[in-house]
DNA sequence: TCACATTGAGTGGTCAGACCACTTTGTAAA
DNA sequence: TTTACAAAGTGGTCTGACCACTCAATGTGA
C-alpha cells in the first residue's frame, strides 16, 4: 500500500503524535482503540501495534488488556530502565553500579546541604530522632529520602535501578560505627556543612565497603 | 500459549539480550531474522515484530529489508528525535537531564582530580596545548576524556545517553570565557585541585546554562 | 427497592498464513 | 569467463481469527 521507503509504523508514530496534539490528549488520557487507529489511518492491525508497542517501550503510552491505551506521565518513562538492562550486561564489575550509585547521592546530599529551604526541613529531624532512639528506620530511608528532596526524579530513577542491580546494599544495621556516621551526615545536612556531609557519606559507604569485602 | 502477566514481546526483549550476549553478538552483528526467532522462542511472527520494532525505535537494532536485523552501537539519532518531540518540551525532565550529567561529569573531575596517577596523565597537557594553540579540541573532548580515565564504564555509557538525550549540550565554542574556564579546569586536574577544578567546572557550565536560557 | 450475579460489547494480546518488496546468491546461458 | 536471471531468504504489511480481561448494562432474586 504505502510503500514509501519510510517505515511505516514511523509514519504511525508520527500520526499518534499530531493525533494526540490535535485532540489535545493529556497524561493519562485515552488513545483511540487500536481497531479505531485502523480504520484512521487505513493500515494494518499488527502495524498499528508495532507502533504502540515502540512507544510503550519509550513509556510514553500505557496499555490495559481489556481497557485501551492510555498516555503516560512522562515523568515516569522506563527509558533509563530498558537501556540499562541492555548496558548493563556487559558491565563486569559490580562495583561500577556501585560507585555511581554513591555518586548520585554524594551529588543529592550536596544539594540538600546547600539549599537553606532544603536542610531546614522536618524530615531530618524526625529521621534523627529515629535513629537515635529505636533502629526502626533504615538506611535506605535516609538516603531515600534525600534523593526525593533534592528533586531529581532522573536521577532518583537511576538510583534505584542501580540499587536493585547492586544486590541489596542497603539493610538493617549491623554496628554502631554505621549510627554514628549516620547521624553526622544528618546533622551536618541540617547544619548546610556541605563537606562535613559528603566526608560523613564517605566514611559510612567505606565501612559498607569493607563489609561487602568480607563477604 | 504464555498467558502470564508479563507482556510476551517484553519477555522477547530481555530473550534477545541474553541471546546476543550469549552467542556474543557485537554492534554491527546480525541478529537471527525474525522467522528463526519465531522458531526459537515458539512465539508468533507479529510478536516478534513487536519486540524488535521496540527496540528499532530505541535505537538499538536497525533493519534491513531483505537483508536482516542487525545490531547498533548505541549512537542511533532516531531516540532523540523521537524523545525529542514527544517530551522535550518538559522543561523539568531536560533539566533533570542536564544535571544528572553534570553530576556524573563532576564526580569524574573529582575521581581524576584526587588520583596522583590519572593526573600525571600526558593526555591534559596535549588538551591543553591545543586549547591554547588552535580551536580543534571540542569541549566535549575534554569531557570525554576525563570520563574514560575516571574508569567507570557504567557512568561513561549513562554519560553518552544523557548527552545524546539532552540534545547536544556542546558544541563549538562560543566565546573566550569558555576557554579560559577550561583551561583552569585542566590546569587544576593537573594539579590535583579537585575543588578547584569543580569550581572551574561549575563556572563553565553556568555560563553553558545561561546560553541555553537566552535561546 | 436494593444487592448481586450474569452477560455481552469493547479492548488489548497473540497467532497463523498470505502476499509484497528487496537483497543476495547460485546457476544457466551467451 | 561473463552476464542474465531465477530462487531463496529477509523484512514489511495485511487479514482474520481466537483468547483474556474490563466494564457496564441487564436481569434476577431477596
Amino acid at each position: 500500500m504505502d510503500n514509501q521507503s519510510t517505515k511505516m509504523y514511523l509514519q504511525i508514530v508520527r500520526e499518534l503524535r499530531l493525533l494526540i496534539q490535535s485532540e489535545n490528549i493529556k497524561p493519562g488520557g485515552k488513545l483511540p482503540s487500536e481497531r479505531e487507529l485502523v480504520e484512521r489511518l487505513k493500515v494494518g492491525r499488527s502495524t498499528v501495534r508495532e507502533a504502540l508497542r515502540s512507544l510503550e517501550l519509550l513509556g510514553l503510552i500505557e496499555t490495559k488488556r481489556g481497557e485501551g491505551t492510555f498516555l503516560t506521565d512522562y515523568r515516569n518513562h522506563k527509558l533509563v530502565e530498558i537501556l540499562s538492562t541492555f548496558i548493563l550486561q556487559d558491565i563486569k564489575t559490580i562495583n561500577d553500579v556501585h560507585l555511581t550509585r554513591q555518586t548520585l547521592e554524594k551529588e543529592a546530599i550536596r544539594i540538600v546541604s546547600a539549599s537553606p529551604n532544603l536542610m531546614d526541613l522536618p524530615v531530618w529531624e524526625s529521621l534523627l530522632i529515629k535513629l537515635e532512639e529505636d533502629g526502626t528506620v533504615q538506611r535506605e530511608d535516609i538516603i531515600r529520602e534525600i534523593l526525593i528532596v533534592s528533586n531529581n526524579r532522573l536521577s532518583l530513577k537511576m538510583w534505584f535501578l542501580l540499587k536493585q542491580y547492586g544486590e541489596e546494599p542497603y539493610q538493617g544495621f549491623t554496628n554502631e560505627d554505621e549510627i554514628t556516621y549516620l547521624i553526622q551526615l544528618l546533622q551536618a545536612v541540617m547544619d548546610g556543612e556541605i563537606e562535613q556531609a559528603v566526608e560523613a557519606y564517605n566514611a559510612w559507604t567505606n565501612l559498607l565497603t569493607k563489609g561487602r569485602e568480607n563477604v
